[in-house]
DNA sequence: CATGAATGAGCTTTCATTCAT
DNA sequence: TATGAATGAAAGCTCATTCAT
């Protein structure tokens, strides 16, 4: 009766739109990347790239979206079966660690990027916040849970704490996007590591 | 055979553009920022841009030398007072807590666009080398100074801890950026220089 | 051999169709109507509409179509329980007194951009005219029946009264549209019947 | 020192412009009428039509503007040597007399097709009444002052008499647009003078 | 040298129509 | 028949750069 077509086809086909465009989008810029590009690198017609997101702006954000949505799914999946709240941070460190330096490098130009992009944007500057407090609040809670659990020092600052961890983390990255040193990167992820578990241990 | 006008009449003019130029480069971006504006701002004619810069990318990639010979030749003037190594290094910080944090932001933004934009064009990459290396000699050249006078160990790593003294500003400035918070700016310089130092002294 | 699906069906779906699209030619005007409004609009398929219509042009031309057959289908069924001919004049100038005033304006709308539109499409003027020709006729007929039996004066230019009658009539709805007073309309639909009358009579 | 060009000649090319761009609209109505045709017929480039217009639509709009101002100072500047005002309205009709039928069904095809778009677009709808005002305005100032010259009746109501008699214009050349025929036209424009005239006179 | 009108390739987005399911 | 995802040719508009004055 129709090609009404699955759900989950039209899912696959906008995560390989996205997969498409992030490759663009890293690779070239967002600015710079025109729909021909994300069409020729996609192998779609360009209007039904519009069938999926109403501008090349709507692609980006869901992007930020997806990547923040898949990072904090991806550590709960994770969590179960960690219940001590110093493993949990200690396995957000492994994923830094695990994580290809090529795709950080492209990682951290979209995630610099974007920050640009969207500081800019009047219209952008909320949603921006809002990745910004969810991860905040994400690993607020991983050290109030040690806290409450007696893991870290109970006069802990939680939420400074927190910001603290996630600015570490960027400016390691940017450092490494700097730099380009690919052994001094996991050296300093372990410097990190263990600065912070000086900082949060009771 | 002699020119029209003077030279210093040339570099005056070119002098003005280029501010016009950055206050629209830091404001909206390269990428969005048009000739239009930056004539607009400036008070110039389109084609008198013309006769100072070969095309807009040109006003950047000359705006990021301005930027860092400005700081280089600042400083070494400043130096030719401070014949203690460790007084120079003092100084930089001062110009750290100094700078206003909305002029900071600016030029964090403006540095970090350049930084991805030069990443992705093949013919400003080496350029964008050569700056990381003037910034990263000059840093180089105070701390062997200070080796040689005695004033840090015999053992510094000289190279390594000069791309640390940038690594941790430019993390520090990101942080900044990202967070938003300008007490801990301060407070996080103070924390800096002490771990530099503590890094670096005898 | 047989149809899948009754005609009436067929039918029925057809009238369902150009309702809907009547609405938002009315409402936007053809050109700035998509497909996608009327489907939206109707609660049909995109494909569906083609089966029915060969394409949006198509579906504008039968409305106009339609409407003046019902026009004419409408007032020939009233006819037959009017046998004076002054009488079915009478009923013309009943019908405009008694269309909403919102509706006459949508159909105005429609009239005259339906008009703009063929009078540019070499294909559709031929149509046009045989319209025009169509309402025309029609008039002329009552008129000629009027003067066959000695209602209308016996040198009446029953070619020339119609005309002037749907004149009278598209100069009337022209002037509600752009002055939008309402009760002036009511009166010169009064004004312009005595005239008519005065013009025909014997 | 510049091509910073004649104000003169900025104003003739826009009137070029103009010109042109009402050849397109007339020819195949303001939706259907591209850039490119425009660019095409004007001989001009795509970018420069956009220094002297914003946008396709302000074209439109300045059009119709530049038609009634056109109007307007035409009129004031031959009523000049036309101290009646009795004179002043047969001036007018001596316009639409002289006016050739082909320039009339172009500009009746711009009026109408202006007012179904205006009519539409919120924003301009409120600029729509103001060309309706100005033109009422303007009859008005006519009437008013022959009514206190005495040639008119002490109780005409110009206000009412002003709407009739653009009312009237407008109808008349709808008819003509539809009909088509020129003879009549003429002849209906005497009939229309007398018209106006019996309502007005004293 | 200064001017700013002109250029036109290139951009994002739209939408009538098709066709595999 | 019904469906709606896919198509791709336009469309309106932008803007870095050029060049006649």
């Amino acid at each position: 009766m129709s090609p009404k077509v699955s759900k989950a086809y039209k899912e696959e086909k906008r995560a390989i739109i996205l997969e498409g465009a992030l490759h663009c989008f890293t690779e070239k810029g967002f600015q710079a990347t025109t729909i021909d590009d994300i069409v020729k690198h996609v192998g779609i017609s360009k209007g039904a790239i519009y069938n999926y997101f109403a501008s090349k702006e709507e692609m980006y954000i869901q992007m930020a979206d997806d990547k923040m949505n898949a990072m904090l799914a991806n550590s709960l999946e994770h969590f179960k079966s960690l219940p001590v709240a110093a493993d949990q941070i200690r396995y957000m460190y492994d994923r830094f660690r695990k994580q290809p330096l090529a795709e950080l490098r492209k990682w951290m130009a979209f995630h610099l990027e974007f920050m640009l992009y969207a500081a800019r944007q009047p219209h952008l500057i909320t949603r921006w916040d809002q990745y910004a407090d969810k991860a905040l609040v994400f690993m607020q809670g991983i050290m109030e849970a040690g806290r409450t659990s007696g893991e870290f020092r109970p006069d802990l600052d939680c939420a400074a704490a927190s910001r603290l961890f996630w600015s570490l983390r960027d400016g390691l990255a940017l450092q490494y996007m700097l730099s380009g040193e690919e052994l001094d990167y996991l050296q300093r992820i372990d410097d990190m590591e263990s600065m912070v578990f000086r900082y949060i241990a009771g």
